[in-house]
DNA sequence: TTACATTGTTAGTTAAGGCTAACTTTTTAA
DNA sequence: TTAAAAAGTTAGCCTTAACTAACAATGTAA
């Protein structure tokens, strides 16, 4: 029953996920816009994830996620967000940039990988003694090629 | 004509590049073999390649790469190794599970990206003074879940 | 040098997932 | 309250990229 979704399922229950959170219902035409692709294509693919218990869908009606549906939808977005954090915060790519590449990567990391980006996020973020002075370095090394001269700025210290 | 390669055609190119470094000429067999498709799928993909100028390929006979079908093989190879990197050396994801990894994710990540990565790689295993202390730091985190009790070991004041 | 195994190709099928055109249902505004 | 607009669906087509079955070429061993 659970079977493995396309990372275009993903991308619908993903796109439904988020549309919920709007006060509307949650109609084809939203979905349509929110993925960039034809109505057709949507109705199409709510048939396919009503067949798998994935979506709720009435004709001419409202789009709902059953639980299972949720269930999956918040992990494609968790992985989403990992990877997109990962990307602006640590590689400094910028946000538009980030959003975009999180969606198509998030279809195809193993869970494995998405928990060590993860802790790898919190482990930037949330050191012990502010920012870590590593990160500095690494932003240093970013844009001139080489590590700063004089080692870590002083925040290396706290960190230490 | 440089039109830009679906994931699964540059997968052909990567294959043809790495088989070429053997001493035998390349045969559509090797091919199948090392993508696990069947020969059908080999002689279908290397016409189009060859339509698009990466390929020569005779009847019956060897598979060869094109300047072209070089440069883009060579593009598709060095993503796989930043990535591949990145996930064994910084994430500690197991040999077997980076290699596949990056299969996937080689054909998703934006040049940009991939600069950062292999910056960062770089920056990770290239201290100036020895394995960084961050990265021993980070490599506790993953295990325990938190930063180690004493800030960094010892190398950290090498790092900086 | 012929018979058989291996290798490669062709033709036709399938599945996913997009599209357009045409039709139906629902909503809205005169 | 009815006509037009908007929203949704259906049917049919296209592309990519795999597959099998059947056929053709090549290589090898008796």
């Amino acid at each position: 029953m659970k079977k493995q979704q396309t990372a275009s399922m993903e991308d619908y229950l993903e796109a439904i996920a988020m549309l919920r959170q709007g006060e509307q219902p949650v109609r084809v035409s939203q979905i349509s816009k929110a993925l960039g692709v034809k109505m057709p294509s949507v109705t199409n693919a709510l048939n396919k994830l009503a067949e798998d218990g994935l979506v709720h869908h009435e004709r001419y009606g409202y789009v709902g996620l059953t639980t299972e549906g949720v269930r999956i939808a918040e992990d494609v977005f968790h992985r989403h967000e990992t990877i997109r954090l990962f990307l602006s915060e640590v590689l400094c790519i910028d946000a538009d940039t980030a959003t975009d590449e999180a969606c198509r990567i998030e279809h195809t990391l193993s869970a494995t990988t998405v928990q060590r980006l993860e802790k790898f996020v919190e482990f930037a973020s949330i050191c012990p003694y502010g920012r870590p002075g590593w990160l500095e370095s690494l932003r240093y090394y970013f844009k001139h090629g080489e590590h700063p001269p004089n080692g870590c700025p002083s925040k290396c210290k706290g960190h230490k």
